[in-house]
RNA sequence: GGCCCCUUCGUCUAAUCGGUGAGGACACCAGCCUUUCAAGCUGGCAGCAGGGGUUCAAAUCCCCUAGGGGUCACCA
């Protein structure tokens, strides 16, 4: 029996970190097993759900490079992949319930079932559905039908007994069947509620393992009773622990980037998220934390994935991302960061391939001292754009010695000099300047770096210069003596 | 409230059948390196929720308590 596993999004908002580890788990599995990955719309909910997020999802998906072997955008034999296009077949088996007197119309009003559920809890009783139209007759039913009463389909829970469901997390989990209420199956639109469509689908579409967060776990055997009413073999069921926000609540809005797409947009590499999120809720064993997708993949079992939910942690997704950030290839490195440039406003068009290539130098350069794109594009200003400011507390550090105006001066001397502008020869020089003017290196080199970079931090210097070139160097630098000339003049005055 | 799940450093986690100085990573702190630094290197801090059992021996098995989470929707 080949392996088939599916991620099942419903298109009411954008993906988030906890779809997307759920995802993963099914891709990792899938992989892993040599089965397939299906991906399904459970688009159910006619009122939230939305193409552009539907849209997003998949192009969240494809990013993050979680392919699928069936689903939307591709095709396959158990088609259609969206619910609401499977609608005829769920009518198909509800009315079989229907027949077999396992299931019945409910005309009970919103209204009165929420008063009812308010009694309930002033009672301090469990909400339950009182099985009101459980015993209508035909001819009632059919009459309420004629009268235009708009109804729901409920299934009708065998109250004996217990239901069982086999976990590959939890084990084995029992439910006594007197705990269930006759729940909904169809709603009043016509359309069937999750319990139903879900299991008819898994079961349809021959998943073998059904592997989703544990927030599932309690809804599990109202699916497993709709499975054995059916006739229908159950899928072995996986459980995830659920990712909690850092106050240890489910993970809301509130909380920040909770979405790909606001993970894409700060810069973080897909390879970063997917290592992070694979390792909230599943370790390999032993020490191994950074991991290719090809390890993670033939290292993935599902009886190595945690019971107890995982608190994210930014920092730790960060500093993820500054490792896949530096050991990816220059010229990938320069690719994806061009996006972050442009919306920068630091490059316009990356025309071309020299401009490419210098720019492919300028990140290869930036990214060691950083940890996301953005703050690549911000490391990366000064190598594009003569208009970046100085930083202020930096200028009143290094800029407001005595000797400033003539030190910079006699570097701008030297540097104008050297010849080829390159690491060794500039290094040799501006020794050379140091021990003639008595300097410390760091009094030489400090203010070059402002004047060249507007701050005090950044790479290797002797880098910074080569990769700039002799003439904006030493522009660079006549610049900064002449803002300080100016501001001497002004403390004269 | 009923039911279900869970509980190892602040966070993510490791620890084949019970025997470990309870290991690693992020974060934090300190030192080192260096022309700077938010980088790198080295080191440090820090944990078995509590209480009972079982056992020669318990983080590991059992029970209880506490805490956290989930669910009980015409949402998935």
């Amino acid at each position: 029996m080949t392996v088939r596993v599916r991620f099942a999004p419903s298109p009411t908002g954008e993906l988030h970190i906890g779809g997307v580890r759920t995802a993963l788990f099914n891709w990792l599995f899938a992989r892993n097993q040599g089965g397939k990955m299906i991906l399904r719309i459970d688009d159910t909910d006619l009122q939230r759900s939305k193409e552009k997020y539907l849209q997003s999802i998949l192009d969240s998906m494809e990013w993050l490079g979680l392919d699928w072997d069936e689903g939307p955008r591709k095709g396959g034999q158990f088609g259609p992949y969206h619910q609401i296009q499977r609608l005829d077949l769920y009518q198909h088996e509800v009315n079989k319930l229907l027949e077999g007197g396992n299931a019945y119309h409910c005309f009970c009003t919103p209204e009165e079932l929420a008063r009812q559920k308010k009694q309930d809890a002033q009672r301090g009783l469990p909400p339950r559905y009182r099985g009101t139209c459980r015993y209508l007759t035909e001819k009632e039913v059919e009459e309420r039908k004629k009268d235009g009463q708009s109804f729901v389909i409920r299934l009708k829970v065998p109250q004996e007994g217990e239901t069982v469901v086999e976990d590959l997390v939890r084990n084995r989990v029992t439910f006594e069947n007197k705990i269930f209420d006759d729940f909904i199956i169809v709603k009043s639109d016509g359309i069937p509620t999750y319990n139903l469509a879900s299991t008819l689908d898994d079961a349809r579409m021959e998943i073998t393992h059904v592997i989703r967060a544990e927030e599932h776990l309690s809804n599990t055997p109202r699916q497993v009773i709709i499975c054995k009413i059916l006739g229908l073999d159950t899928p072995i069921y996986a459980h995830v622990p659920m990712i909690l926000a850092p106050d240890h609540s489910k993970l809301s809005k509130r909380h920040g980037a909770t979405s790909v797409q606001e993970y894409r947009d700060m810069g973080i590499l897909p390879d970063a998220l997917i290592n992070y999120l694979a390792l909230l809720g599943w370790s390999p064993g032993g020490d191994k934390e950074i991991m290719p997708l090809e390890e993670m993949i033939s290292l993935f079992s599902l009886d190595k994935v945690s019971k107890n939910a995982s608190i994210y942690d930014l920092k730790k997704l960060t500093w993820l991302n500054s490792h896949y950030l530096r050991t990816k290839e220059k010229a990938v490195a320069g690719k994806m960061a061009v996006p972050f440039l442009k919306e920068k406003g630091i490059v316009s068009e990356v025309g071309s391939e020299d401009e490419q290539r210098y720019l492919d130098e300028v990140v290869d350069l930036v990214r060691e001292k950083v940890k996301t794109l953005q703050e690549v594009a911000d490391a990366a200003i000064y190598f594009f754009r003569e208009d970046f400011p100085y930083d202020e507390a930096d200028v009143a550090k290094h800029f407001s010695r005595e000797d400033i105006v003539p030190v910079l001066e006699k570097i701008a001397g030297v540097l104008g000099e050297v010849e080829p502008f390159q690491k060794e020869t500039i290094k040799a020089a501006l020794k050379t300047l140091g021990s003639s003017l008595k300097l410390k290196l760091s009094k030489i080199n400090l203010p070059i770096r402002l004047a060249i970079t507007g701050r005090t931090m950044g790479p290797d210097l002797l880098d910074v210069m080569a990769l700039l070139g002799r003439d904006r160097v030493v522009e660079r630098v006549k610049r900064a003596k002449q803002f300080c000339l100016d501001g001497k003049n002004e403390e004269l005055i």
